[in-house]
DNA sequence: ATGAAAATTCAAGTCGACTTGAGGTCAAGG
DNA sequence: CCTTGACCTCAAGTCGACTTGAATTTTCAT
């Protein structure tokens, strides 16, 4: 059963040049071509799974790359896993607490922001997080503003 | 009280460079030069800290600096916290459930993971959640790899 | 056989938030 | 006075994950 890049792309919702530039970078391999065209094995579905999760949980390609033994397995530290886990649920605690305070905010009867208590100890909250650590080099927060 | 860019720098963790840039972009503004050197009023560091925040909550600058009223007041829809708080929401819960995942493979008695059940259970989730909705210029999970 | 649609390669561009480098200016201390 | 180090400007580079474009080749349907 094998798949053509088009199908590949429809069932995973990757784009081909997606999954070229996935290939390129060693995270997926076609088991062949037709003519010019790649042939894809259906497996590449459950290792292109792996990946997106490997990419929700934060890890970037280079290191999903190596997460597959030559084999092609997967082949994950435990305690990499472990320590993702912790990661994120730091990342998880900040966030909540700025959704809390963005709630409070929004909902807050004081005339300005600024008058607000709450929304002034947010804000020295906000400030010890985001300032106080960043030294060299610190990726900043999420992407998912809009 | 006027502080010069250095002493800024030091309060705030930012690098001179980088207030320069916010300055350029119009988050922040200096109130005078002495020579050739900035000088910035004490409320830039206010106005810092809710830029902090700003970037926490992951607004991008350009739409933190449209939260300044031209007075240099504070100037935020409340609808757009609420709207963010909401979003947040959204992305502590697919964190939280990534999260769970992570524990669970690492902890997982499988001999590989890809052999644990709910492993795979996940996967399909990563996958649903990361697959099923891209269809252009998606920006991509939050960034705290290492 | 023909022509459109889709795939290919390779290079270059995009986005956001800065950082880095080159070359120049200036204020304070000895 | 003169050095030195912090500051200045402006341009260009960085990072990650792709996207886009141009030129070319191939496949599929008619």
């Amino acid at each position: 059963m094998d798949l053509d890049i088009a199908e590949v792309a429809q069932r995973t919702g990757l784009t081909a040049a997606t999954l070229r530039f996935y290939e390129e970078k060693g995270l997926i391999a076609s088991i062949g071509r037709r003519g010019l065209r790649r042939v894809f094995d259906a497996g590449v579905l459950e290792r292109l799974a792996l990946i997106a999760l490997g990419r929700a949980a934060g890890f970037p390609l280079d290191q999903i790359a190596r997460m597959f033994s030559p084999g092609g397995r997967l082949d994950i530290d435990r305690r990499m896993l472990s320590a993702k886990a912790d990661e994120l649920d730091t990342t998880i605690r900040k966030l909540r607490a700025m959704r809390d305070g963005l709630r409070h905010a929004a909902d807050c009867g004081a005339p300005s922001h600024m008058e607000c208590p709450t929304f002034r100890r947010i804000l020295r909250v906000a400030g010890a997080g985001a300032l106080g650590e960043r030294r060299r080099k610190t990726p900043g927060p999420p992407g998912q503003a809009g």
